[in-house]
This record gives C-alpha cells, sequence and structure tokens, in this order.
DNA sequence: CGCAAAGTTGAGCGTCCTCAAGCAGCGTGG
DNA sequence: CCACGCTGCTTGAGGACGCTCAACTTTGCG
C-alpha cells in the first residue's frame, strides 16, 4: 500500500512554470503511466464521441468514472432556479464524473466539444483493483486534488481580474494545458462559442469579443483562417505579460 | 470491498427516515457517523486551535488530512503574481488538505477563524485502514467530491449573480451550512472582515458592506449587538427569495 | 481617554453590460 | 451559381452597476 504513495508524494516538485520543457514531459508521462495502470489492471470500456455529444447528463447515479483520452469536453452545471453554467472544459488525461462522488449522483453534464474518446471504468471495479495496484487509487486522488485546485485557480482569475485580462488568462490557460500535454502549445481551436467563453468567464459574450478583439490588435494572438475559432499565439510569455499588466495596475 | 459504496451509493437515495424532518438530521447524522468511523479505525490525533492559528501552510508536504469537528476555518490561496484568493470557509464535518492530493504539497494556507478542532490522520494510514474498512474511502471520496461540487457552485455564484444578490447568497450558504450541522440556522457570527468577504465575493470591501446594509434596510437580515460580526436572519426563505429576485430580472 | 483598525456612506467616475446595427460564414434552395 | 436566411461574431453608443477615493462613524484596545 506504500507504493501507491510515490506518484502523489513525488509529483510535488512541480510548479506552473510557464513552457518548461521538462514539466510539460512530465505532465505527458505522468498521464501516460495512468493510462497504462489503467489498462493493464482495469477493463476500460473505450468510447468515441462526437461535437455535441453528451457523456453523460446531471442526475445520473453515480458509479463510472471516465477518462479523457483524446478530445476535449464541457462540463455544464445547471441550477435549480435554471442559471446555467459552464464549469470545466476537460482535455486528454481528465476524470470525468469525480463530482459525482459526492452524493452518488453526476452533478453537471458533460459534453463532447471535438472528436473524442474516454476509457470508462466502473467506480467499484477500481476500488477493487486498487487492492492489488494502490497506484490506482494515488492516480484517482491526484485528478481530484488536480480538479479542486484548478478551480479554485480558476475562481481567482473571476474574482480578481478585469475582462480583458480573464480573456487572456482563459486562453492562457488553453494553450498551457495543451503544451503540457504535448499537444501544440501555440495554437487553439476554441470550440466553444463566445456565449459559452462568456459564461464561463462571467462575462456577457460583448465582452469575450472585444477582448479577444483587443488581443488581436496588440498582436498577442492572431486568428487563423476565416471563422474566429481558430488562433495563433505568437509569443505565450506575451499573453502572460498582458495578464501580469492587469494585475500589476490593478492592485495599484 | 463492495460494502464500502453502501455509503456513497446509496446515500443518494435519501436515507428513508420519515420521522426525521430534514436533510438536516441526515447532514448531522452522516458527519457524525464518519468520525466515528474515522475514531474507531484510525489513529486520529485531535487538535484544538484558536481564532488566528494556521493549520497548515502553502507549500507544505501532503501526507496528512484534517477533518473539521468544531469551529471554522478559511483557506487563503496566494498566486505567484501576490493575488491573494480566500477559496473557502470549512465547518464541522468538512475536510482539510484535500487540494493537496494534486501534487504532493498544499496548495494553500487553512486558519482558524475561531476556536476549532480538527482531527488529523495520515493518508498512509487511512489508505492502510482502508483495506479493512472500505467505507473509509467512501468517506474520503464523499468529501472530495463535495468539495469539487461546493467550488461550481460558488463559481456560478460569481459569475451569475450581481454584488447584493452574492452577498445574501453567501449568508444564505453560511446558514444553511451551519443548519445542516445542527447549529442555529437564523444566525450568523462573521468571523471575517468585509475585505475578506469581498475577497472571497469577487467585489471591493465597499460593496459587501453596501450589501449588508441593503438587506438590513429590507429587514432581511438584523444585526445583534454592537458589533457588525454577529447578525441574525429573521426569514431564511425571505433572503433566498431576495437572491432569486435578482436572478429573475438578471435573466430577463 | 485617545488612538488604531474596521465599517459605513456618499460623490464621481470607469468598466462592463445593454441594446442595436452591421457583418461574415455557411447551409439551403431556387 | 448566387440569393436568401440563419446563426454567430463584431463593433458602437449610451447607461448602469460597481469601483475608487474620501470623509466620517463606530468599535476595540492600551
Amino acid at each position: 500500500m506504500i507504493e501507491a504513495l510515490s506518484q502523489l508524494e513525488q509529483g510535488a516538485a512541480r510548479r506552473p512554470d510557464p513552457a518548461l520543457p521538462s514539466a510539460e514531459r512530465q505532465e505527458v508521462h505522468r498521464i501516460a503511466a495512468t493510462l497504462e495502470l489503467l489498462a493493464k489492471h482495469l477493463h476500460c470500456t473505450r468510447r468515441v464521441l462526437h461535437a455535441g455529444d453528451v457523456l453523460y447528463h446531471a442526475g445520473k447515479p453515480f458509479g463510472q468514472l471516465h477518462v479523457v483520452t483524446a478530445g476535449m469536453f464541457k462540463l455544464v452545471q445547471l441550477a435549480a432556479d435554471g442559471r446555467e453554467q459552464l464549469v470545466g472544459v476537460k482535455f486528454r488525461g481528465d476524470w470525468l464524473g469525480l463530482d459525482g462522488m459526492a452524493d452518488g449522483k453526476k452533478a453537471c453534464d458533460a459534453v463532447a466539444l471535438d472528436t473524442s474518446e474516454v476509457w470508462t471504468i466502473g467506480y467499484r471495479a477500481l476500488l477493487e483493483a486498487a487492492a492489488d495496484e494502490p497506484a490506482l487509487l494515488g492516480a484517482l486522488h491526484a485528478a481530484m486534488g488536480r480538479e479542486i485546485y484548478g478551480e479554485r485557480e480558476w475562481l481567482m482569475s473571476v474574482c480578481s481580474l478585469p475582462t480583458e485580462a480573464r480573456v487572456a488568462d482563459f486562453l492562457l490557460w488553453w494553450a498551457q494545458t495543451q503544451e503540457a500535454r504535448g499537444l501544440r502549445g501555440d495554437q487553439i481551436c476554441l470550440r466553444l462559442s463566445r456565449a459559452e467563453i462568456g459564461n464561463y468567464l462571467g462575462m456577457t459574450l460583448e465582452s469575450v469579443s472585444r477582448g479577444l478583439s483587443r488581443l488581436r490588435r496588440e498582436h498577442v494572438i492572431a486568428f487563423i483562417g476565416k471563422g474566429r475559432h481558430d488562433l495563433h499565439i505568437p509569443d505565450v510569455a506575451a499573453l502572460s505579460a498582458f495578464v501580469q499588466r492587469r494585475v500589476a495596475t490593478d492592485l495599484h
């Protein structure tokens, strides 16, 4: 049981350091190791979804966990009073369905944003297999810890950054997330509408549009092709600097 | 291992306890059962802290988990650029230190807001004990699931409610949280300064003050005593209605 | 009693939202 | 093939909400 902790307790040294190649490698490796672990000890049902497909709906009984192996998902939470909130965007290596552990029911919808693949595993099966291979638990717990930490980071952005910086910070996060997974860190295919981004960022779609336009005008980003969904980030550091400038002036 | 799930998977079904009136009793019972479980199977170090005492600092190596048995804690996260964010307030039954599972280091500071008690357990010890009593894992996972869900709920408030409603929603959450734990649901001792509340809610301390004043003027809340920290909620439903009114008009 | 710290309240202003018009991409059908 | 309409995006003008700045009040503590 002790070995289970190696992954968890040693993973430590990592801090979000922009574009450090080693950090990138490490994340890629971590994900690959986790998937290998799952494949080795569990029966993983693999499923391919296309853009718009719903992996699960809120309210569905909990019992399965999913790991994204390719593509992207959005998580949408619905409040009793009808408010709808985009609460997360998930990439390769992220786990889906963790929120259902609270009360046995999924708390949100998970919808594919692109052609995606998930591996589905039973929660019970995971626990049973963990008796033999405790590292499985380590992987689950690390995923949950990342989920918690990531949401807090996000809350900080929403609470402390003005709209344009929030848009920039969002793109920065997206780019770094992709890069950490071995994908291109300088190019983003936004598969969310302006309205969805605005919902996620706590602003109107017009503000998102204005923010993106501002970034384009300052040559921090550039649109690719006709559509306004694919964009290029010539210099990630410049994007980061854009955010920091707003923080600094805001803290006065 | 299967039995471990009873708590998790059936907890959803609202345990049939017709005599006991509310979800309140259920939550109280759940917490008591969890604490009993921990005490029975683990060596829990009990520690009392006073207002201002730091339970742990960010960056400290992960290895221990804490369960609040009395009092209240705040969680403060510090960003690399100096921004400080209050990311949570924790009461009896809540777990502390879960965020450290992501990368082996605590991600935030935990500070007692009042005279409080925590039970501290080793993560390794928990895993080892879970081999005999799988319900321990169920408790841990449920706590993490609640953490994730709660943060998403909070994100929704911050993103979709105007300032005054956010203040009201915050008080409502606080009152309901207390009530669910068997404490008074109509009385709140805010042990946070206006500045801290503002930080948590993503607004300035002046806006918090104005929001509270507005609620007092409309007799939705009332201050108790000289200090502006203790307040009374004559009608929780009215507080809830105050929030909903803002949602409705905002959704136009 | 006096000082420091925290909270309240008001006035002015800036950011962001609202409303509205115009534009671009794209599928459909004449 | 282009007209057409639909949807989503952009941009502008005006206004409202919330922030800034500042004065004042209250509380708590030596």
